[in-house]
DNA sequence: AGCTATTTATAAGG
DNA sequence: TCCTTATAAATAGCT
């Protein structure tokens, strides 16, 4: 915007370079100002011109707790490649550090915990909250994941139980037809690898009490693969 | 600039002020990156949209050491009005960094804890206070409870054919056994075929491990249990 | 996510 | 730094 088109590209002129940097500057606060206000956004601008000087904005003049909570935001992050590459600053000062981060991270982890909400600041709780529904999403997607899996898991299981049953059924009717077919005779031996299975297996079973399960053995037919209903819901989230 | 004056005031439509901000965020971001080009300034910029989500600029993309800058360069500030300029060494500007440093951490940490609360507005408080208490008291309570109830009614049904299942290994034995006090008649043991298929069955009734054999079962029956697609866009999101 | 009509921002020049 | 003005950019309202 101006008279001329601009490169982007240093301004070589001191003078110039100097009264564009003003401009800009004036006009970039005003529009992390706008964009504040209008989109209800948390902005926090520094700008260092070249000689040094400090210029800053922030939402509602709280620029210690915007960058708090970046810190808490993109603290996962950093510590992955933080904790090793870093070769300036003195030993002090990556105790201090490595101390502030430790115990921001405990903090952030009690509240992330449910723990010591009470008496929080509005603004700050209102950043934690969507911290929390952020987390809460992720942690949902997966547990959603885990759950599913589970379920998967048992209908598989169920389906293999199933099979089996028709399986022994088909044996236990083979093995009464052969049987009504023959006279009784005096005992022989018998075949014990097949039954030291079957007790093995009912061990292996999930084993808690044994409820009135054998009623309800009939009518578990049903195809139940569709989508169960709570599954449903959480879809369009 | 647009076809209508802007007011500056919140937008309260809510689809309209998340189109503004997405545009307008990249609007300063563009205008950070340039000024900084331009002008060879230093430029941090943090926002957060109103759902939380973090937005970031930084001259050469080392926010840190911007952050680190600005600290130093505010503490510096601080100290000029607060108490006597003894920033003279090295290691006594280390000193008063990490001191710095740790009574913004502390400061910032008796907020998280619900101590000194006062600057902040209630507003703020009262909305936050809002959000956690529906966010997780409705929607994790209420889906917590589907999922446990579908996993329960699975996990009975499970229940429900083992214990069919330990009966007809009953039935099999007992009418076994009754067959082999008889002399054999034609064609014998069949009992190969069932070791092998309770082999199969017994290392699914363990659960996660191999499941070569539950596989083969499910084509032939059920579509499938797996992860449906929805499920897994989500995932990485 | 594209398309204009407009409003803004700002480069040049004092 | 501040004003003015011609122009380049940004973007609000729509689709």
């Amino acid at each position: 915007m101006g008279r001329g088109r601009v490169m982007l590209k240093r301004i070589e002129n001191k003078i110039n370079r100097q009264v564009t940097f003003s401009k800009r500057r004036s006009g970039l606060l005003k529009k992390a100002h706008e964009i504040s206000v209008l989109c209800d956004a948390d902005v926090a601008l520094i700008v260092f011109s070249t000689r040094g000087k400090l210029c800053e904005y922030a939402t509602d003049a709280s620029m210690e707790r915007i960058l708090e909570r970046y810190e808490r935001y993109s603290y996962a992050e950093r510590q992955l490649t933080a904790t090793d590459n870093e070769s300036h600053g003195s030993w002090t000062m990556e105790h201090a550090k490595l101390k502030s981060r430790t115990e921001l991270l405990q903090k952030t982890q009690r509240h992330f915990m449910g723990e010591e909400l009470d008496s929080l600041s509005l603004k700050e709780l209102q950043n934690l909250e969507q911290q929390l529904d952020t987390a809460l999403k992720h942690i949902r997607l997966r547990k959603n994941q885990l759950m599913f899996e589970s379920i998967s898991v048992l209908q598989k299981k169920d389906k293999a139980l199933q099979n089996q049953n028709n399986f022994l059924s088909k044996k236990v009717k083979e093995v009464e037809k052969e049987l009504a077919q023959q006279p009784p005779l005096e005992q022989q031996n018998p075949e014990n690898m097949s039954s030291f299975q079957f007790s093995a297996y009912i061990s292996i079973g999930c084993g808690e009490g044994g409820d009135g399960a054998v009623a309800e053995m009939e009518k578990q037919a049903q195809p139940s693969t569709s989508m169960p209903p709570w599954m449903l819901q959480h879809m369009n989230q």
